[in-house]
DNA sequence: CATGAATGAGGGTTCATTCAT
DNA sequence: AATGAATGAACCCTCATTCAT
């Protein structure tokens, strides 16, 4: 009888992962890549360095498989505000209240995104263009749709995609760097709505309900 | 023959350190803030690892000064061409056209206060802040002037403000990555304006000949 | 049912244990000390981590016993070689042929006296040299024996020895690296039979017949 | 003026270098290639960390550099003396003289060579089986010539050659664990020149005074 | 008995910085 | 002014070893 329970030992251990990852991924955001040393994130999960090790292959392996699963997640969540929806009004509207969202309660993921990944490793440089990317054709999607319908003039849509979502992450690290950000986060994804439907040049024929 | 030209002296030391200063950027544009090490910055100057430290105290300021330099350069630059103009439509272009210039003509640069500067050094989260704060007034003070003339709707212009500074970064970034930047430059531009004035829910009244 | 039989519970252990050394052996000879891991050898032998420590107080005392195995086993297999032969003649071609032998179908073995111990453990340094004694004196008896009855001229023995030994070393190595050794063997122990006893000036008054 | 003399500058740094590669032959041959740290050879050097890896790029390039170099001059050494004599009886007898030689006044170069390179590297098994080719090539030369002038009798060289070459170690390493090594060097020399150029089945038909 | 998660000392290496020349 | 040899703190990572289950 050589042991007994290897599912709950690998529970166990799952559930370690993973919490070492949030960990990780909370020191990674606080301090950046390369000011966030192995001994800060180990201390922080109160564990030995050589378990670290046990867990993950290396620094970089982690925090590029962090930052691909924290682009997944982001990408993921808002696409699926957006699809759920099936006016441009409220695809906007949803896809903006979902990023806001996830800005609220998880800001480490989006901080993670937008800051946290820049000069740290070089393969990343790829990845991130690639989540950009994601992002940008998140919102072409819904603009095609509309301009086929001609809710919209003609323009172009992935540049206009760009912009929204340049505008979009600007204004919520705005509202994170904010004390209130709670409060303000319903009046920020309001003006953003707002303001991306007019650039587009959406006419509100049918009344859009706001939310 | 006692020594005199302190002048011509000190002038040439100021032409050194500024050609240093300028090779730095471009390696630190290049590479990040960690991956450039001081011996890339003065290989690439042609000088000695000795000479760095007699021009500049370190590493971290030069940076920090470089990002400063920059930032100044980049806002004033934008401010003269929006407050050389009269109207919004005129303020919006010539800002946003000017923001395109200096991508398409001095990339390292706009790399260096979108990109660069941002997981590099504690100290530049404030620096950085900042800059953003500067850029995001640049726009909010016509924004203001055209509420107070009723050329657009009530709004919150701060936040619109923000969205218009994120809007051009995303652009400007994926121009910068395009290979063919100066073909699609004008189009971008164009894009981009038309995008912010009707964001804006600006109604031209007066006809708003391009550029 | 009580427990009884804690003689087949030895027994399975001895196996166990047993069977852990020769994959432990074959490591070693495959990676050198230093490049095996106890992670390899467990993984090798199909068991845990914590096994081997059950089985071995830790790495370097296992190898340092290992190579005092298999020393033993090496210098007592020739030393038998040896001494079942009465003439020196007889004794140099048995003595070489079983060094041969054991090459052959126990490459490990050799290897680890010859080169898998040399670098390794600071402990191992005497035990090597021990060993390194226990092959030179393998050959004195013979000679000395024969330098009594005259069949040798008058010489300085232990260094004979020495030079014997170092010739049968190098001789085998060569073999084992070749890549037709079974072929090669037959000729390589005439060779250095020859080699050796003329080296040693032993005429050969009663015709020595090979084997 | 910027600096002066580049080339007295440079004269002392190579002069450092060598004393430092000289140090570190020394440790690399006092605790064995893993033992010996980097930590080790800069603190018997009285020299910073750094300044290890000003000099050299790695421990490893180092140790495989101190390898070829120690071999090149080993082998060298050794072929000039062969090379330097006409007859087989003084050709051996300069060969294993000089190889004592360098034995008794450079022991760390043997001892690297014979000893120090083994489970170190992947890469020096290689250069370690070139190095051992080598050796015994040095020896078949010699060999072959003789065997052409048919001063001994047919042979397989190659054979013969590794048989020479081990036992010249052997002897050799023994001399050198010996305390009285320097006395006993004469007696070596002669004993190993006797035992393999009889073993080589050379009759002396000139007179080959000794030495 | 067996397991494997957990440990941490210690090794190799980098790189910003100093200072004698 | 300019040089570049020298420094050493600090980083990432390995791996032998322990111990609760």
């Amino acid at each position: 009888m050589p042991y007994r329970s290897t599912e709950k030992t690998r529970q166990k251990k799952d559930a370690k992962r993973t919490a070492m990852m949030q960990t990780a991924l909370q020191v990674f955001a606080d301090k950046g890549y390369h000011a966030a040393t192995v001994r800060d994130i180990v201390k922080e999960a109160g564990v030995a360095i050589g378990t670290f090790y046990f867990y993950f292959p290396d620094k970089e392996t982690l925090f590029v498989y962090l930052f691909d699963e924290t682009a997944d997640f982001l990408v993921q969540t808002i696409a699926q505000a957006i699809n759920g929806k099936q006016t441009l009004p409220r695809q906007v509207a949803s896809g903006v209240q979902s990023y806001v969202n996830i800005a609220l309660y998880e800001p480490a993921v989006v901080h993670l995104m937008l800051v946290g990944g820049i000069g740290a490793v070089p393969s990343l440089h790829t990845k991130r263009a690639a989540f950009r990317e994601s992002l940008v054709n998140l919102w072409q999607r819904p603009l095609d749709t509309a301009l086929d319908q001609e809710q919209i003039p003609e323009q172009n849509t992935r540049r206009m995609s760009e912009a929204v979502a340049g505008a979009c992450d600007e204004v919520i690290l705005n509202l994170l760097n904010s004390p209130g950000a709670e409060d303000e986060a319903a009046g920020a994804v309001r003006d953003l709505t707002f303001f991306i439907l007019r650039g587009l040049g959406y006419r509100e024929e049918e009344k859009s309900e706001s939310s």
